[in-house]
DNA sequence: GTGGTCTAGACCACC
DNA sequence: GTGGTCTAGACCACT
């Protein structure tokens, strides 16, 4: 799987690690139980430092996508993803919503908006 | 209008400053031309530091959302709102992808995540 | 509040600051609302690095124990302590079971290790 | 005795090995004077690595709870075991002490700590 | 001045 | 070799 990561953004680089390694399970590049590569050689490889893996790390182990054994390395979640919950939704709805409102006053109308949507989904979903 | 502030929050005040007024021009609560509180009374309305109310502004400003005149005080852009271009929709997608990766990652569908855009496009739009 | 740290210790420094402070709020020491010392500011006091002081205030934060707002600093949660829940009584339990099976294998008894409880759950309380 | 390992727990499998043990003997699962697996075929029924059992078993024999021969093999302890001295007692008033803290904190009664205390007590014991 | 982020470099526990 | 912990020092965003 190829990391991209834009050292210009706004986005902290742990934030953009974090959202590639789940673009990359959701898409299925990276599947249930499939190894990632150790924090160093990550941080090598992208050139940044192992903490800002680490801290990657820690928030995709913190919502259950990954497992971090302390010898044996990183592994994608063997037993699949958890199930969105409310919170998950509530926090979706939340980060979502000033996206929506910022469109709706340029004008973009909800039939354009679902369209983008669909557009990004079926680019990520592997199927 | 409302102004609601979360000070526990992880989103500077001043994003969610900014997310409320798009998202009251957005509803119609504030039509184009129509006044906004002078930073100084908006500050102390909400208990906020001048400086945040102001960057608040400058942002929306910088938008062409808001006019600023150093006289006249603060006004809804006249003219109406600035129409979607490539620049804002590039925007809308890199910060809408993230969020539908990990909708996928967790079971959401397509169907599902259409309709909370949906729902939350009819709360914002006023019909 | 008086921090003590016993650097020779097995636990991460982190985790004693971490106990002491929950000591701190259980006790009545800390009160819901209070202010935390700056990550900065008890760093320097108690001769530690910063980002240990912040290890301990975000698993704080992780429990909700504590709220911690960008700028004006870190304050035990105002509305009062999260209720004990299953997960935290399990955690609980397979936390205690090792100690109580060592205590029965060298023969202390149900009684002495009751009262070895009730000893430090007194001199924690205020009552 | 059967040994349950969990590969994803904080606690390094020495540790959790360490306490299945003493819990076996606690239990009266493993009897004063009774055999214990090598460590080779230990390691290798559990399927983990000579040096991890072997270090539980040194801990084990640190505590004198169980002897090892260089030629008849590991036994748990035939003269019994080792009263608590002051030692102990106070390991075990440290290690708990921050669990009753966090247990006040979040509103756990004496009476609900005791009897958790008790339900494990006896789930250990033989009786 | 506050916390957030990132880097660089070190030692340790575990296996 | 793996992750865990700790230190030191830097720059930035926010108020």
């Amino acid at each position: 799987m190829i990391i991209e990561l834009d050292m210009q953004s706004e986005l902290p680089i742990y934030t953009q690690l974090t959202n590639q390694i789940i673009e990359g399970i959701a898409s299925g590049a990276l599947a249930p139980g499939e190894a990632l590569p150790s924090v160093r050689s990550l941080a090598s490889d992208i050139g940044i430092n192992l903490h800002t893996v680490n801290k990657a790390y820690q928030l995709l182990k913190q919502e259950d996508y990954i497992h971090i054994h302390r010898q044996k390395g990183v592994v994608v979640n063997p037993n699949g993803m958890p199930a969105a919950d409310q919170e998950f939704t509530n926090k979706q709805c939340s980060q979502i919503r000033p996206l929506i409102a910022e469109g709706i006053l340029r004008g973009v109308t909800l039939q354009e908006m679902k369209d983008m949507m669909e557009q990004i989904y079926d680019e990520i979903k592997p199927m």
